[in-house]
DNA sequence: TGTACCTGGACAAAGCATGGACACAGTGGC
DNA sequence: GCCACTGTGTCCATGCTTTGTCCAGGTACA
């Protein structure tokens, strides 16, 4: 339906990342694309025109100059694109595995004694130092999960005091934030997915952590935190378009829980996948059976869920 | 129930985000939307209606012009907003670089936009813009307070939601965690200071932007969070060898808190400032003149205040 | 009486079209 | 090296259309 919409320059102009002036210059200096007219006789671009404006901008990003690819055909024009873009994936080449000699217990060490010393700086820093070194999936796994840990035990043990265990919350919550959403801008195409807390939680680290995993397996998570009622979720899945829904179980009144899992099921869009991640979730089996829940134990197994699931959403699209 | 429900030009202007103005001027020059009239003339809007002006909003919004799109169906136009900002997300790749205004409201309003879409990863990347554009301080003062104002008045009205007002207060803490602990290693020669909320508080914002003028203000800020103990905040700026400690005040028991502050002054170190930050620090006079805290009440004095300790300390130092 | 709403008219700002101009990077000749 | 030439993205002046906002005068209602 819609196939023959009608667009402005503006609109052209959004959907091929060129300017309004460029889109012009093109079309009067060498007729790159012919859009039909308005009464009044503005532009309006076909779908086509659009496609056409989007591989010219892609060849000239290549660099490709204009005057020329102005002529080619919608075909041509396409294999050329694909084959500088191919070309230009050859040049920069993969670098080598790194090599790991740092261990995680250096890194842990060193950052109990961060810790001890009440130094955020050197804290995150030994963080950012780790996960350069080792894989981030790695250190989340492997260091700071336990790190977290290792200080809840020291604090409630009397070793540690209540500041060492907040200071540390906190960089840990800075350093994670900074994972689930790094400063490169989202890559547009990654599918959306809406991380919340089921119920009020005191701790939302291994919320965020949810995040970061999700990020980390090539989505786009959107954070909303925990205590968020039933119908505010599944508000946010549709307006953020996300293709799942990242939802964690805290150790609560069960049919507290039960319910609210039900209500998110009946207010999100059919079919809308439900993740449900918990250590121990034999409490909802019944629910989770009765309305199609997805559950998850642990991290490993969150993986392979989340690609399985963009798969089929990739192939639903196409 | 209530599904019929009608609503004046008022609630219809809320709801879509237009104002009563241009709703019916749409109405009047393109016949966009049309209402039902109550018995004396006045425009009674159905929820479809309303719909229809969010779609027209929106559409809007991604370029198209309100003369094109009155014409449209239902249907039309929600799959062409619905393409519309699809590729909008597709897009951004292209243009990094967004030619919009550079003024304070203009980043509000792009702010508020992204807030709209739930999209975190623009409301960050928004927000990191108009830090390289305008100063830090500027930005924080003029942007993100008003920013989270705007939103909670909003969230509080009902024109957004609670998901509105969570995914903001989850971005703005990453950023200011980021710019209260920025990627290079502090300087070490910047001194500490300990930041600290003096009792529970469920909104740690204001008590991180404090971190975050500490440390554009030259300081080394060493983060704790809301609601730890007295002889914790006194531990933490004895092992921190900070050179001062911020303390917030929320609106609330004002026994408990001069209390606290007696105990945070004998367990500190001799001669360690206290500064105290809160809007109203009247209930508190006796306390702050009988110990010795500094009363700070606004951000712009801080600055002040900071400076001149930090002078004192080299001098002291020297 | 004051407030919210209606209508039609008016106006300023923004968007678009056109043609011209400018700044800047290559490119090739000298 | 310098210089002229060309291709390209951006900007500007001018004129037209669209669009958001404002205003005056009038009506309904508490």
């Amino acid at each position: 339906m819609a196939a023959d919409a009608l667009h402005p320059i503006q609109v052209a102009a959004r959907r091929s990342g060129l300017s309004v002036e460029t889109i012009r210059a093109w079309e009067r200096r060498h007729r790159a694309v012919k859009p039909r007219r308005a009464r009044n006789r503005r532009r309006l671009y076909r779908d086509a025109d659009i496609e056409r404006l989007r591989l010219l901008a892609r060849a000239t990003r290549a660099g490709r100059r204009i005057g020329e690819l102005a002529r080619l055909s919608a075909a041509r024009l396409a294999a050329m694109v694909e084959e500088d873009e191919q070309a230009a994936l050859l040049v920069p080449a993969a670098d080598p595995a790194r090599p790991r000699t740092e261990s995680v217990m250096g890194y842990f060490d060193e950052c109990l004694e961060a810790i001890d010393a009440l130094d955020p700086a050197l804290l995150a820093g030994t963080l950012r130092h780790a996960e350069k070194a080792l894989d981030e999936p790695v250190t989340q796994e492997e260091l700071i999960a336990p790190l977290l840990e290792h200080v809840r035990d020291e604090c409630r043990l009397g070793t540690m005091r209540m500041a060492h265990e907040r200071l540390t919350m906190s960089v840990l919550r800075g350093h994670m934030t900074r994972s689930a959403c790094p400063a490169e801008p989202a890559d547009g195409s990654a599918p959306r997915a809406v991380v919340a807390g089921l119920c009020m939680q005191a701790d939302d680290l291994p919320l965020l952590r949810l995040a970061v995993a999700a990020r980390a397996y090539g989505w786009h998570p959107v954070y909303l935190g925990a205590g968020l009622a039933a119908d505010e979720i599944a508000f946010a899945a549709e307006r953020a378009r996300a293709r799942c829904t990242l939802l964690s179980a805290e150790p609560a009144d069960d049919e507290l829980l039960a319910n609210e899992l039900r209500k998110i099921r009946r207010a999100a869009p059919a079919g809308h996948p439900l993740l449900l991640l918990g250590a121990n979730l034999d409490p909802f089996k019944a629910v989770i059976d009765d309305i199609g829940v997805v559950p998850v134990q642990e991290f490993a197994s969150l993986r392979l869920t989340l690609d399985r699931m963009r798969a089929a959403a990739a192939g639903a699209a196409a």
